[in-house]
DNA sequence: TTGTAGGCGTTATCAG
DNA sequence: CTGATAACGCCTACAA
């Protein structure tokens, strides 16, 4: 039994509601608003025309008479379908929505162009607050908006020339520290695999592996630009091929890292290679026990960016901009060899 | 050098713009609005006053004006951590980008008190239409939201009492023929992992284990209302340790079959054991490739409920609704033994 | 405790 | 081509 689809209603209105009730307007704005001064018996009335006609209150309208920005965050990722960006999401979710505060997402691709439309409709939805995570490009609006005065969050990125709160991991440090462990075995010829250097979190990285190059006075080898796995497993063919191969490799991200044992595997040398694999996905549970980790968690960068805003929000709108590092814990494990 | 955060200047208006460029209202609206009747000069000042103030258009107020829907899409999902509806998510967005829309999102975590309270502030945004990817709870007011002519579309879940579109993978016949494919091979006891039987898209695999094992004539082995790969490896370490254990097993979900391969793993049985996962998440890669998957598209689900979603909002408002199955490839490998 | 008047920023109508 | 003026649905004042 399928009813016959009906037209799109239209709303009632609060006007609707007073007329049903038999009472005026602003009586039902306070019904709706649980506002105190209305008598029982009128509340009554009015709550029942409520439900009878349906009616729901329109946030746009309410907006617009209450001049002050709305319940709107707006959530800018790269691609929703990546774990990464969805664990961010959920951290801001998590911490925001006590305030009643809804996502208003959208993906760039990365694509700059796509990034400054996206903005440019959050904009124009007044959202009250932006969480960028990892996009670049279209940063001069985003600075516009800083200016402007709107609060933006930074996740897992930086944006060069204005000032705004900046949530990161400690990728420099913790890549340094992992690369560092694998020289404190005795490795001298540690390998670096890395993805594009214009992304920042790259860069940090590729920064902690060559600190810890210099600590150790030993020769950099960095493979950057690497997409994805595929890239990543030519790459490892190609290092392991040369005339001095690397005795322990560093990857630089989860899938460059699940190449790596890929490679290794097919090769049956999963077991002569050492490996450090920075974790920003959730796969970490899935490889290799023998491959230690950095872990980030990645909920928590959201849950940060979260806090930052509400604190901007509804608390200290003037607050100098901080930048919180959120630690990315290295977890070395006891079948990280020494080399041969 | 950080500039003093300035205060949350007032955003300038249709009107700022009409008196910087010394012309009306009206006129600004059409340049702004690309409408055609306006002197080239004219529009030049505006467009000038445009740039120097700032100024950007609201969306709440072009909605209240405009009165019809604005282009908000409502997404509900269980959580947005899960790869799984961020795959749907990013379907959405593919096909519904192009037309201006902007995903609205939240995670209910499977509490229908959340569903409530998150449909309600949908509908208060007054979104053009809602996408629910497997939640259940707030169906009361869903179902109101449908009758109102809200556009809605189910994904992966189905919605009694009322009619809506749907979209689903191909669960039943996906699960029923890799049922089979054990049987096929000579197994006689086939057993079923699955997860809550409240969750609709486990009954239908459910259902599609049992087709098989009717077609069979085999003994039905279900366990059901497994939470994660913890209580997934538990249950194989019990049917394993039965009186008569099966000798191959299905899996209704990845993180099931993650716990399955990992118990059969410490037990040094993963070459004993046939198994078939249904595949909803990316882990399919990072299997024992001993493995037959299940493998269902989820940014295609997204999609098709995207392209439902705008063939309903922009051409077909009054269609009859429809379910799209999309077909989940089963993927037997030569790997999946036969019975010792 | 209740109701009236005015305005929020935009679009639509209809005169100039 | 251009521009007053009246909605849109709601809220904040300010009476009554």
């Amino acid at each position: 039994m399928t009813r016959p689809p009906r037209a799109p209603t239209r709303r009632p209105t609060m006007s609707d509601v007073a007329a049903h009730a038999g009472t005026s307007l602003k009586t039902v704005s306070r019904v709706v608003n649980g506002e105190p001064h209305v008598s029982p018996a009128l509340a009554d009335r009015v709550q029942d025309a409520i439900r009878v006609l349906g009616f729901r209150r329109d946030a746009s309208a309410r907006q617009l008479a209450m001049g002050a920005a709305g319940r709107l965050l707006g959530y800018v990722q790269v691609d929703a379908a990546n774990p990464f960006f969805g664990a961010v999401a959920r951290g801001l979710e998590e911490e925001t929505r006590s305030g009643g505060y809804l996502l208003l997402t959208g993906s760039t691709d990365a694509d700059p162009a796509r990034e400054g439309l996206l903005l440019e409709t959050l904009v124009e939805a007044r959202v009250a607050g932006i969480v960028v995570a990892a996009a670049e490009g279209g940063d001069e609006l985003l600075r516009e908006e800083i200016a402007h005065g709107t609060p933006v969050v930074c996740v897992d990125r930086s944006l060069a020339g204005a000032s705004c709160d900046t949530v990161t991991s400690s990728n420099r440090s913790s890549t340094r520290e992992a690369a560092a462990h694998l020289f404190g075995l005795g490795h001298r010829r540690v390998a670096y695999l890395g993805g594009s250097p214009r992304v920042w979190t790259a860069q940090e990285r590729r920064a902690g592996y060559l600190d810890a190059v210099a600590d150790a006075g030993a020769e950099a080898l960095v493979v950057e630009g690497l997409a994805g796995r595929t890239e990543a497993a030519e790459a490892v063919g190609v290092l392991l091929g040369g005339a001095e191969p690397p005795t322990a490799i560093v990857a630089g991200q989860d899938r460059l890292g699940v190449g790596l044992l890929e490679l290794l595997h097919e090769r049956g040398l999963q077991h002569r290679i050492a490996h450090v694999v920075f974790d920003d996905l959730p796969l970490a549970g899935q490889l290799d026990p023998a491959v230690a980790v950095v872990r980030q968690d990645v909920t928590e960068l959201g849950r940060t960016a979260g806090r930052l805003l509400r604190r901007r929000l509804e608390h200290h709108p003037d607050a100098p901009t901080t930048t919180v590092v959120v630690d990315a814990s290295f977890l070395p494990r006891a079948s990280v060899f020494a080399p041969r």
